[in-house]
DNA sequence: TTGCAGTCAATATC
DNA sequence: GATATTGACTGCAA
């Protein structure tokens, strides 16, 4: 009667408790062969004589949890993710895991129900794992990831943020529950999503999970009653707080410092937040102009003359690098879906001959219009004019940049964006996203064209720079939407398995009508031009510019 | 060592 | 109160 009910029944994964999962991993094993004779050990007997006969735990993954629909897939459909060959104790582990692996939210969850109704997820400030995507085991999602076809990030968040909004739903619940992050990520994540092909497999992972919760028919509902249950669990906590008059965090070393008490606690609680000032980050700015990957001598110096700790200057350039890069993919994106527009300066529909130019334009819209050779050099007026000065440490700030000349050994020598004109001075080229260097370019820090103009920061000034160049990473995005399988994991090249999980049409792969051989061939060639500036970038020799 | 990706969490802004 | 911004941190790779 159990069988009967479990095959024509089966709950989904997410549903089940650990004893409930069991049968489906005895399933799943038997479907395999794996689990010819004797009995799959239960908890606690894991390592046991059956398990190590256990030779691959991805079929069980990918189709056990993945799925627990009634469509078991064969192990050839559905063959492992190449990031993550286990060995056999490997698997063994990961089976314990499986089996014992709650999803993570059941795992809150103290009478094994599953969590929704019964427990608010993260009242306490505690990010709780998220919510498994029903059918799928939290574990499975890596294998989901190394899976997945090309996602359309960009999609998915816009739908993502659509259903947030019409629902009524916010944004922490939404991270906390689904996908395990905390709010500020999630409104990174929603505003800022990076293109598929540029994020690494933990990246996206929040977009693997936001694409199956999307598919969720229950999604909605589901929160909604996390939003419930959360709001009845505060109205509680409050009655009870009210009457316990005790804050429910207690401060976790137990000295209370907030009565004006040394501010310097032994322990030191909590370093406070550094706050730059608009004329700091105008000075950093300005820095950037002149040099993205600043020498720890002028790192030194800029902190010096800030009065900032070194590694904040430091931080600050990581950070404004990387969202600055972030900012323009996003742009790209959107550029790209406002009508493939532009049609004529996208590097995909130019020759292989004309590729080399193209670079040479921008080989990032990052940072590419910020390099000192930025083209359009007449644009703007450079150090000056972005130095339009405030007076006090801003103006101070950007004079280091400009005396310094020796690279450091470390800043690799960018590629020549423009033909061999261009490998004079990579003093201050941005080196990750070189500069567009138009033929007027090549002295040290020219005046910056796309240098921001008082007030107006590198995105910006790289938004102005943009029409007139394309970034590397565009030329990136295109030929990787080009080209579904060049930064997809193999299985993306096999996504038919995977198009019920990710719902196809949001799937790149099947996005991209104009996947032609043409296409695939141009998006091949610049590709193979990317590979090669980023070669003789980080070997800092000469390039040639044949391609 | 350096740079980056991803994230947290404090703070600002709406 | 929700969302956006951003300085800091961790882990990883080259």
């Amino acid at each position: 009667g159990s069988v009967s009910d479990m095959l024509s029944r089966p709950k989904p994964w997410s549903k089940l408790t650990q004893k409930g999962r069991e049968p489906f991993i005895r399933m799943q094993l038997w479907l395999n062969g794996e689990l010819g004779q004797g009995v799959l050990p239960v908890q606690g007997q894991q390592q046991g004589p059956v398990l190590h006969s256990v030779t691959s735990l991805q079929d069980p993954l990918q189709q056990g949890c993945v799925s627990s629909e009634s469509t078991p897939k064969t192990s050839a459909s559905c063959s492992p993710a190449p990031e993550s060959p286990m060995s056999s104790s490997e698997s063994v582990k990961s089976l314990t895991e499986l089996v014992q692996q709650p999803c993570p939210s059941l795992e809150t969850s103290r009478d094994g129900k599953p969590p929704e109704p019964s427990e608010p997820p993260s009242s306490d400030s505690q990010p709780t794992p998220p919510l498994p995507v029903p059918g799928h085991s939290a574990l499975s999602i890596q294998e989901l990831v190394a899976m997945s076809p090309e996602l359309d990030t960009y999609g998915i968040t816009k739908r993502v943020k659509e259903v947030l909004t019409d629902n009524n739903l916010g944004q922490r619940l939404f991270g906390e529950t689904i996908l395990g992050l905390t709010q500020g990520s999630v409104s990174d994540l929603l505003a800022r999503p990076k293109p598929w092909h540029k994020l690494s497999l933990k990246g996206r992972e929040p977009f693997v999970r936001m694409q199956l919760w999307l598919n969720d028919p229950n999604n909605v509902e589901k929160l909604m009653d996390m939003k419930r249950m959360e709001k009845k669990a505060y109205m509680k906590r409050r009655h009870s707080s009210v009457s316990d008059s005790q804050p429910c965090e207690p401060p976790s070393v137990g000295i209370d410092y907030s009565q004006g008490a040394s501010p310097q606690p032994q322990h030191q609680l909590k370093k406070p937040r550094v706050v730059l000032a608009p004329e700091e980050k105008e000075a950093l700015k300005r820095a950037y102009q002149q040099k993205p990957y600043p020498s720890p001598k002028t790192i030194e110096e800029l902190a010096t003359q800030l009065n900032l700790k070194t590694s904040t200057v430091i931080n600050w350039f990581h950070n404004y690098r990387s969202r600055i890069r972030r900012e323009l993919f996003i742009e790209e994106i959107q550029a790209g879906s406002q009508g493939q527009a532009g049609a004529s300066d996208s590097p995909s529909a130019r020759s292989g001959r004309a590729a080399p130019s193209s670079e040479g334009d921008s080989c990032d819209g990052v940072e590419a219009a910020e390099g000192p050779g930025a083209a359009d050099a007449e644009e703007s007026g450079g150090p000056a004019a972005a130095a339009k000065s405030q007076g006090g440490p801003a103006e101070a700030a950007a004079a280091p940049e400009e005396r310094e000349e020796a690279p450091r050994p470390s800043e690799k020598a960018e590629p020549p964006p423009s033909g061999p004109a261009a490998p004079d001075d990579d003093e201050g080229r941005p080196r990750v996203p070189p500069p567009p260097e138009g033929p007027a370019d090549g002295p040290g820090p020219v005046p910056n064209p796309a240098a921001p103009a008082a007030g107006e920061d590198a995105a910006t000034s790289v938004r102005r720079a943009r029409g007139r160049a394309r970034s590397m990473p565009a030329i990136a995005a295109e030929r990787s939407s080009a080209l579904p399988s060049t930064s997809a994991p193999p299985a993306a090249r096999r996504p038919s398995s995977l198009q019920s999980l990710f719902g196809l049409p949001e799937a790149a792969g099947a996005r991209d009508s104009r996947d032609n051989p043409l296409r695939k061939k141009k998006a091949a060639n610049l590709n193979s031009i990317i590979h090669r500036l980023e070669k003789a970038a980080s070997r800092e020799e000469p390039i040639e510019w044949e391609f």
